[in-house]
DNA sequence: AGATTAATTCTACGTTCGTTGAATTACAAG
DNA sequence: CTTGTAATTCAACGAACGTAGAATTAATCT
């Protein structure tokens, strides 16, 4: 594929999150996606197989990168902690911190996919497939670590804990403004520095409490 | 309005709350929607201004029992302790309790309704209006409750608390069977009561943990 | 430069969409 | 029983949908 080409595709792809985001899957038009892209309503088909492919492959083409920084982060952590037992906060942080790292880097291109990713978590739907698809893997071996770092607890307690910080994860990096309206500007969505501040330590405390309510 | 016509307006809410539930407001079709409601398609025109009047009517037509339901519960905690100050955890239980109780009361009407609200919930786009004003005032209210019971935290650790809890309940209730597949059955998203007997005691030590953390 | 293939555009197909107005049936009041 | 209104059905509208094939331009290779 010719660099040309290849820039185009990452423009679809690029037109096509960002509107998959917002309105979802049914809610956007391939036309209007081919709007936005400047490209030709047919190219469409030419690069991908069909609306639904396209939508796939947006899904996929961050989820590589995503979880290899978190793979890398939890490398980090069991690594620091050889003899010793990493804090549940400390495993909470490998696993939300990269997030707030590639917001970082590229807020446009990724606030878009996290919207997606949030909306695909909360869908009944097909979406369940898609996440199991591209992220269990990983999230079994977070969950992993937790176990060994929450010796006493079981696997309901750590499953029902996990589902809890999933849920306040993907909500607090869709960016909904939902938060920014309730305070009245006191948080505001897009302050990844205060979610990524606060958030491990809060669902860190959720755990310890379910898991070693021996305290 | 006859009550024979009464009857089909409420199959039409009826059929449209699992199908938006399911799919979203534009992967649904009015015709999907009157034939599963079993009614002819022009009726959904007589009954309702519009496809989006109709989407509206279907999150108003719980909204106000969800929230007397609500209140009654967080008026019994605070009658209860007039004196003292009601623990987190007891205000965190009145505000999801009630969910388990209309969950217990009619299971099929109520699920697809929370599956709505979470899909709903996490959107970016108008769901973010909707949820504002049927929600808002109440949770003003929870957070009041939970300002008086945590005296020393600020506003902005409580709304973000409340932003987590916010993502942990919605996706919780959303009854999306993610827990089920990555539990491998050992968690199942239907199973409420586990939901309730964990959520508010995770919930409560993270919030206790950010607004409180001189322990 | 000419030939081959890749990338893009043009045009249009059959379908289904949300919505409407006129015709029909069910029902309530006099 | 008649009459008026409420509820429901029928038929159809223009527009927009996802998608595909043929034609055209751009890039690559010999």
């Amino acid at each position: 594929m010719s660099p040309k080409a290849q820039q185009t595709r990452q423009r679809i792809l690029d037109a096509a999150e960002q509107l998959f985001a917002r309105e979802g899957f049914s809610g956007v038009t391939v036309r209007q996606i081919m709007k936005k892209a400047e490209a030709d309503v047919a190219l469409a088909y030419y690069h991908f197989d069909s609306k639904r492919d396209l939508f796939d492959a947006v899904l996929l083409r961050r989820a590589e990168k995503l979880n290899a920084l978190r793979d890398k982060a939890l490398d980090e952590v069991e690594s620091r902690h050889q003899d010793d037992a990493p804090s549940v906060e400390e495993i909470i942080s490998a696993f939300t911190t990269p997030l707030l790292k590639l917001l970082a880097e590229d807020h446009e291109k990724w606030r878009h996919y996290f919207a997606l990713i949030a909306q695909v978590n909360s869908s009944t739907e097909w979406g369940g497939e898609l996440m199991t698809r591209y992220f269990d893997p990983l999230v079994k071996r977070f969950i992993a670590a937790l176990r060994r770092a929450l010796p006493d607890c079981s696997d309901e307690e750590l499953y029902w804990s996990y589902h809890f910080l999933s849920g306040a994860l993907t909500l607090s990096f869709a960016e909904t403004g939902r938060i920014d309206n309730l305070s009245g500007g006191v948080c505001q969505s897009s302050d990844m520095a205060s979610v990524s501040e606060r958030m491990p330590k809060f669902i860190a405390a959720g755990f310890e409490a379910l898991c070693a309510p021996k305290s």
